[in-house]
DNA sequence: CTAGTATTGTGAAGGTTTTCACAAGCTAAA
DNA sequence: TTTAGCTTGTGAAAACCTTCACAATACTAG
């Protein structure tokens, strides 16, 4: 595809599906641009433009079909394959993410759990058993494991990271507060929750 | 302070801040904008703009002292006071920011847990106990709590919220993926796996 | 004191994203 | 069939953000 897609368009193209999803729940067989941006926090105008960038998939004078707009809400976001993703760090952070149900809903499979602590090796934790990080490029390998969850210290997630994009990994969600450096061809996106309360606490000493 | 920033400087502030802290840690005394914006993935001209939406901090044909430029950042971002945090939601996300030192470090002190299941009330976690969630609006108001962390279902969220904001609350980071309807002089950060990885995922199919 | 090198702060230019506004298209009702 | 009422898709305008380019300034060496 040839036109750049701006990382905000993409965002909120994501809370669209999600929204959809919730409207398909509660019954709602189709939405306006309008109904959508105010369950969505945006306008209605900025829906349309977001879904003009792919195509056209409303019908004037009656808005969208929530079910057809979902399913080419997935397809877009690239939904509509199963992702294999290994997770790497079995402390705190891990924890809360293998528990989640959020994430298998949607598609991604966590197919192993990686961690460097050799007393927490071996263990089972949720449905996994916890395997050794040394094993990682074996395990991206055999089981062809598109992206990678870093939830490891600072200190270890350059280097994990390394290892992960070597073995073949194209995407990497990372929480550790650093900025990783990357080869061509990996896309990373960070997850940092100091930033986010520091732009919060930035809104509130602005308001003062 | 009438100016507009956008939400992106700020983050890169947040960032220059990190970065400016391992430049002291690893004692560097002066640091230009070229080897700020090397460090943070930006560009110098980024660097110099952004700091200049707030005033002007390094000496020409210099640089930047470290040391004052973090505490300007500080200062800008409002970390030079500590805040008073509420964490509401002990499951696995409320434990995983319980445990992470990266918050007391930068001024957040969480100063009461509370949890809506009553198996979990009344049992020690960290270093606190946890309490019942109808106690929110008092432990608000008794210790003057400024920030909310919302790391509860999905269900219950919006209630939450509004408890909390009737009690006083000014800040809330919200990790259940729901958009928060509130009210004027609030202001909500969400916090959204799902979406990071969607985001991720729509990279990586525009790849094939 | 002068020349040379480095680096900031900032208007202006360039680029991107959002908002506006309206023609085109669809349905229902008369 | 015609009219009235909605709603989409999209150029154009406006707003916003990033990059450029250079005058101003600081230090060092000779």
């Amino acid at each position: 595809m040839s036109k750049k897609i701006s990382e905000s368009a993409v965002r909120r193209l994501s809370l669209y599906l999600r929204t959809l999803e919730e409207l398909d729940r509660a019954g709602h067989a189709t939405v306006s641009s309008g109904q959508l941006a105010a369950r969505s926090a945006t306008t209605a105008a900025q829906v349309r433009k977001d879904l003009s960038l792919f195509g056209s998939f409303g019908k004037r004078g009656l808005g969208y079909t929530v079910e057809e707009l979902a399913r080419a809400l997935r397809d877009i976001l690239g939904l509509t394959q199963p992702w294999r993703v290994v997770l790497i760090g079995a402390g705190r952070i891990g924890s809360a993410l293998l528990e989640y149900r959020g994430l298998a809903h949607r598609g991604f499979q966590i197919v192993a759990v990686l961690e460097n602590d050799s007393s927490k090796i071996g263990r089972e934790w949720g449905d996994s058993i916890i395997r050794d990080v040394a094993e990682l490029e074996q395990v991206v390998r055999d089981r062809d494991v598109q992206i990678a969850i870093l939830a490891v210290p600072v200190a270890a997630v350059q280097d994990v990271m390394d290892q992960a994009s070597r073995a073949g990994v194209r995407g990497i969600l990372n929480f550790a507060p650093v900025r990783l450096k990357v080869p061509e061809g990996v896309t990373v996106k960070d997850v940092n929750l100091v930033m986010e309360l520091e732009s919060l606490t930035f809104a509130l000493s602005q308001g003062l």
